[in-house]
RNA sequence: GGGCUCUUAGCUCAGUUGGUUCAGAGCACCUGCCUUACAAGCAGGGGGUCACUGGUUCGAGUCCAGUAGGGCCCACCA
């Protein structure tokens, strides 16, 4: 036979089987007779690269589809990825710098220009890495947000749901991103808490010589715009000051004091700056009290022209500067250490600002209700199921969308305004638009210059949420072949993170626009973290490099390092030592079938040990078989790839390995040997999903396939509850062969030496029936039936079965103390189980077959006892 | 502040509707083995008052209440 190494070395295996799979086009999918089994891959950013999260993720999508494609689907894996407006704009910007270009000296043409022209050269990197990851994706139907038939279906919605009046335009507060200038979602905004100071200033009252109110103000920096003072009506200490005039110190603009519910008597000194221009609730105080609305911050955060001082200095420069004049000037009373919760942008992690601007909103709660209603009924399942709650929650209190991004890179919003009027239109290209606007102005002579489309882009999400229809073209050629069969899908992998961001927003345009869950399954997995429980981040340095450890170890263990602790929705300890596990596996597999096929052949019959031992574990196969097929219907991955460990190690190489493998050198019959290969082929089918490309490999090696036969392609056989009797049987021979092998450790015989078994039982057929497996495995040169105990012998016991080992110098006292102690344990059992028995309501409450299993317990017991009182009887 | 959730062996986790000798698995640990598939291995072994307190029940790791300590989500605080 030819030369196998004694260590599984997977680096060219995968490249190798990896094209082999593309070339042969296995991963393709077209709609057929077979169900479908469907997944869209969560378009990662186009300007990502490969990082643990991702790892995790799309292995768990990985090995979905792959056994999906093995248990009689049309698996089909999409794969593409997202524009991702903010974060690919920012890396473009930054880009840009470093050549010295400015974005600001760009039009939007020339900076789209230099946005597609990286997205063409660096972009999708990260869908390459997801082949040596070994990916099963249909890459011909890789999808981008950005296509122009994606774009076109994204418009087509907005367009849709303005012409249906859950699309308006107002003026309003918004998480403002003073580094990107672009308003924020409310999603978009990650609160923290933050160390911060609480300054006590004193404001003079106009016409009260020497009197003064006093403010408390984590934000002096926008003292300069406040329009008010409010207090609480019911507040005693302010009812002199009702009707008076406050002066602002710095910038001495008189402001009204004012009453409102609003205002917290027992916070700070019970009184409020109010800057309607430069806080949610001040600005809703504002509209209540009719105040002006001054602003003072620029869009990067500086201090705005019309300012009379501090003007250009950034907003948190200000904020030491004022406090110093205020202190200065008298009027800064005290600092107090605070802590309170900041808002910064998600993307580049600057303090919010609110800002008062005009932008595009969804209506939130015209379309909210069908999605609400899917995963309350369990039409869309999360798993696992506790994120419901969560899903409820914000479904019921959504609040409106905020769609306009103030970037460029993006789908620009259709919508038009219409010059020298205060009217626009919204449509899906600009004829469409010149049309309505002629019929919207009754002005025939309108040309497209008269209209100048909107220039911001739409958030990200507000086309990433078609992604399960819009990567089969489902609006803009509705009806077709892909989205009639594809469409639902099957199961959706994916981080909470997105919950809100994205998932229940897919669910919400797939019933708006398919009538239908965009899903079956929300499989939501957890976050990859280091030993120490931290998030694995870059900035942190604790992630491995994906690649490189792929490199080193192997994907395929990579992927089972993954796998081996990651329930659903439960956080990732990722630890190296997982993959090394995964490694281990591997090669132990290897030595496997390294041993199978070191094996000669001859004509003869197989024996009956070989017989009894395939028996048992073509039973065990199904047995487990069974209980996998139970794992992936509910999503438990990592306890179907453990049971899996479980049957190739333990059962599989220590156990049935074991049972026939001849003597060293002597042949193995050949209707063994194939039957052998036909389990190892089983398993390597089960273990599939899991490792790809060692079980593509071994699948080849095990013996010549003909073109076009992958394992990825082989059908899993459908495993039936094996109740076959070998299956406790063999419980029983395992459970005796584990005590034999412990009573020789004990007696420091080494496994070499061959010994003599005597056995007492009063149930003489299992042990005649698998007397070639314990003989073997037990290594016995007598094997015989006793019906008295064996002088000058050691002896155990294995329920009611007693075994003798004659050896020299027997410790009769040890023996006996040994049998004490079993009587003891015995005893103290049966006192138990009978104390239940007479228990009278135990007895008339409990259910018949649980007292039949007490007394069961009891008969047992007590023969057990009998045995053991016998032993000890006979010993003197 | 509101809601959700968790606490089982040194670590990471299983444990279905309450009922088998039910207290489990993997890793780690200990002991003995370089036995011609595999030392990345083989064989054997120890280890837990199921967070705490009480309740329901014939019976609680499992159900209920409270306590302590984690985690998540939302809201929000001048």
């Amino acid at each position: 036979m030819m030369e196998i190494a004694n260590k599984y070395s997977p680096k060219d295996i995968e490249d190798k089987w990896y094209q082999a799979w593309i070339d042969a086009k296995v991963f393709k999918s077209t709609p057929d007779d077979r169900e479908p089994f469907t997944i869209v891959i969560p378009p990662p950013n186009v300007t990502g690269v490969l990082h643990m999260g991702h790892m995790l993720n799309n292995t768990i999508q990985d090995v979905l589809i792959r056994r999906a494609r093995m248990t009689g689907y049309n698996a089909c894996w999409v794969p593409g990825t997202d524009h991702a407006s903010i974060a690919t704009e920012a890396k473009v910007v930054r880009m840009l710098r470093e050549q010295g270009i400015k974005k600001s000296d760009l039009s939007r043409d020339e900076f789209l220009k230099h946005a597609f022209d990286w997205k063409d050269k660096y972009g999708g990197i990260i869908l390459k890495q997801l082949r040596k990851l070994g990916a099963s994706c249909d890459w011909d139907r890789t999808a981008f947000t950005m296509d122009p038939e994606y774009s076109e279906s994204v418009l087509k919605v907005f367009v849709d749901l303005y012409d249906k009046g859950y699309i308006y335009r107002a003026n309003r507060m918004v998480n403002w991103d003073p580094v990107a200038q672009t308003a924020l979602s409310d999603e978009e905004v990650i609160f923290k808490d933050k160390d911060g100071l609480l300054y006590h200033v004193r404001y003079p009252i106009v016409g009260m010589e020497g009197e003064y109110i006093t403010i408390a103000t984590t934000r002096p920096e926008t003292i300069i715009a406040d329009t008010a003072v409010a207090v609480h009506p019911e507040d005693e200490r302010y009812k002199h000051l009702h009707g008076k005039k406050i002066k602002i110190p710095i910038v001495n603009r008189e402001v009204p004091l004012i009453l409102d519910d609003y205002v917290e008597m027992e916070f700070g000194t019970g009184a409020l700056k109010v800057t309607p221009a430069h806080d949610v609730n001040d600005y809703e105080i504002g509209i209540r009290h009719n105040l002006e609305v001054v602003g003072c911050l620029n869009a990067d955060g500086t201090i705005s022209d019309d300012m009379p001082v501090y003007v250009g200095m950034d907003r948190f420069a200000v904020r030491k500067q004022i406090a110093k004049d205020l202190d200065a000037a008298g009027y800064l009373v005290a600092k107090e250490p605070y802590k309170n919760s900041v808002g910064h942008s998600e993307r580049t992690d600057a303090v919010i600002e609110p800002r008062l601007s005009l932008q595009w909103w969804l209506d939130m709660k015209k379309v909210a209700g069908p999605a609400l209603e899917a995963v309350n009924s369990g039409d869309v399942e999360l798993i696992p199921g506790k994120f419901i709650n969560t899903y409820r929650h914000w479904m019921e209190n959504v609040k409106d969308w905020c769609l306009s991004r103030q970037l460029w890179w993006g789908h620009q919003i259709p919508a038009y305004y219409i010059k020298d009027t205060e009217e626009h239109v919204v449509a899906i290209n600009a004829e469409e638009a010149l049309e309505k606007a002629k019929k919207k102005t009754g002005n025939a002579k309108l040309t497209a210059k008269d209209l100048i489309q909107d220039e911001d882009v739409l958030d990200t999400w507000a086309s990433s949420w078609l992604w399960p229809i819009s990567v089969f073209n489902g609006l803009t050629q509705a009806g077709n072949k892909d989205i009639e069969y594809y469409y639902p899908t099957q199961v959706l992998v994916t981080a909470p993170e997105i919950l809100f961001f994205w998932v229940a927003r897919m669910i919400i345009a797939g019933f708006e626009y398919m009538d239908e869950r965009p899903f079956k399954h929300v499989y939501l997995t957890g976050i990859v973290r280091d030993k120490q429980r931290r998030k694995m981040s870059k900035s942190l340095g604790n992630s491995p490099d994906p690649l490189e450890m792929m490199a080193e170890k192997g994907a395929d263990s990579v992927r089972m390092g993954m796998l081996f602790s990651s329930p659903a929705g439960n956080d990732l300890l990722f630890d190296e030592s997982q993959v090394d596990q995964g490694m281990f596996f591997a090669n132990k597999i290897w030595n496997a079938f390294r041993l199978i096929k070191s094996w000669e052949t001859t004509d003869k019959k197989s024996s009956k040990r070989e017989k009894l031992a395939l028996t048992w574990m073509e039973a065990k196969i199904s047995e487990v078989g069974v209980e996998i097929d139970k794992y992936f219907e509910t999503f438990k991955l990592s306890e179907a790839i453990k049971t899996i460990y479980n049957l190739i190690w333990t059962d599989f190489c220590s156990w049935f390995l074991e049972a026939i493998k001849p003597d060293y050198g002597d042949p193995i019959p050949r209707e063994t040997l194939e039957k052998t290969n036909e389990l190892f082929e089983k398993l390597m089918m089960i273990l599939h999903p899991f490792m790809p490309f060692l079980t593509e490999e071994l699948y080849h090696l095990l013996e010549e396939r003909e073109e076009g036969d992958f394992i990825c392609l082989a059908q899993i056989p459908a495993f039936k509850k094996s109740r076959s009797k070998s299956l406790t049987d063999f419980e029983l021979v395992k459970e005796v062969i584990t005590g034999v092998r412990n009573f020789r450790a004990s007696k420091q015989i080494s496994p070499k030496e061959p010994i003599e078994l005597f056995i007492k039982t009063a149930d003489k057929k299992v042990f005649e029936k698998y007397e070639p497996i314990l003989a073997k495995l037990l290594n016995t040169s007598t094997y015989d039936f006793v019906e008295e105990k064996v002088d000058g012998a050691g002896s155990l016991r294995v329920q009611t079965h007693e075994f003798f080992i004659p050896l020299t110098g027997v410790d009769i006292e040890a023996e006996k103390e040994k049998i004490i102690k079993e009587i003891e344990y015995q005893e103290g059992f049966l006192t138990k189980v009978q104390k239940k028995l007479a228990n009278e309501r135990f007895v008339n409450n409990a259910p018949e077959k649980v007292v039949a299993l007490e007394k069961k317990k009891q008969a047992d017991a007590e023969e057990r006892l009998e045995v053991l009182r016998n032993s000890l009887a006979e010993l003197g």
